[in-house]
DNA sequence: AACGCATAAGTAAGAC
DNA sequence: GTCTTACTTATGCGTT
């Protein structure tokens, strides 16, 4: 890093940051958070929108969403969570 | 839409969605939201390795999410807002 | 209500608020919603405990979490969302 | 704890938690949580009554919730976030 | 009834 | 290693 990026001197960086600001750095760090704000905002959408397809098309969002859930699960945890909820609620009463 | 992606007929779209699924649509679906998903998060990586970066320069990552969260706001609501909380701050005498 | 608590005429009640504010109400509201935020903040807390004697005495906590949701649920609903989620596995080949 | 709440033997407990489950025990936790749960409910509603009772009467319940937040921190942290913030929408020509 | 906001819960990362 | 804090997601609520 260039030493004219720091936000603060070596003195008392940790409880002074109010030194030494490089404004082009501190832009350039809004700037590509905010484009990058935008993609993720843009692909949240596609999301919702393929989700409202779905459902137009007659499927449940709510258990497409499991779906992805469960898929995203390494399938071993998967089936040693399934096993211990299988467990209690036989011990609730609930089997 | 084709009739093959529909999940269920027309005699009741509403309760009874277990008839009729098209499996390769709902393939489709799942893959398109599992790489938008991928997609998403590693735009979302992407945003934290900058605030990160920023922090190691001296920056208050916290300060810069409340300025990220500011210019998002439309300015004339933004004003508004900040009249209103002169406001009642005054009032509760935080003034 | 009070007319001395109105917080704006009846001019332009909607869209010009900043006008007849009774700092009494506004401090009564302000310390109900303290109030009320510190208890719910404390059930909070409580229910932590909960949790974690029950981790400490051998049992999952993320399993239990998953009880509580499916009892939290109407039964007649659960049924039908595990009938469907049943159906999209087997058209996904995740029977 | 009683050694009969244990949901595990000594031989393995940390990754076969599926022997000698304290049916009463697991029952006991799940009712102290269901019954906290609907205490953080009903606390949780009467916040949003008072919220809603404050806009009925011409407050704006977003500005409210902006006071409830900036008292909750400690002053001298607020104090240095606003100056740091300052300083950034400075140096960002925000000022 | 659909849309967005706001809360709440679960998850993951970072600090001590 | 624990423990809190922050981010993400999901649900519920109010609004239009």
């Amino acid at each position: 890093m260039d030493n004219a990026s720091c936000a603060s001197n070596t003195v008392n960086a940790d409880e002074n940051p109010i030194q030494d600001i490089d404004p082009g750095y501190l832009q350039a760090v809004v700037d590509r958070i905010e484009r990058l704000e935008e993609e993720k905002s843009e692909t949240a959408t596609a999301i919702r929108d393929v989700y409202s397809e779905a459902k137009g098309n007659g499927f449940d969002p709510k258990v497409i969403r499991e779906i992805i859930r469960l898929r995203k699960q390494d399938p071993h945890e998967l089936d040693e969570q399934e096993a211990i909820l299988h467990l209690y609620k036989q011990a609730l009463g609930m089997g």
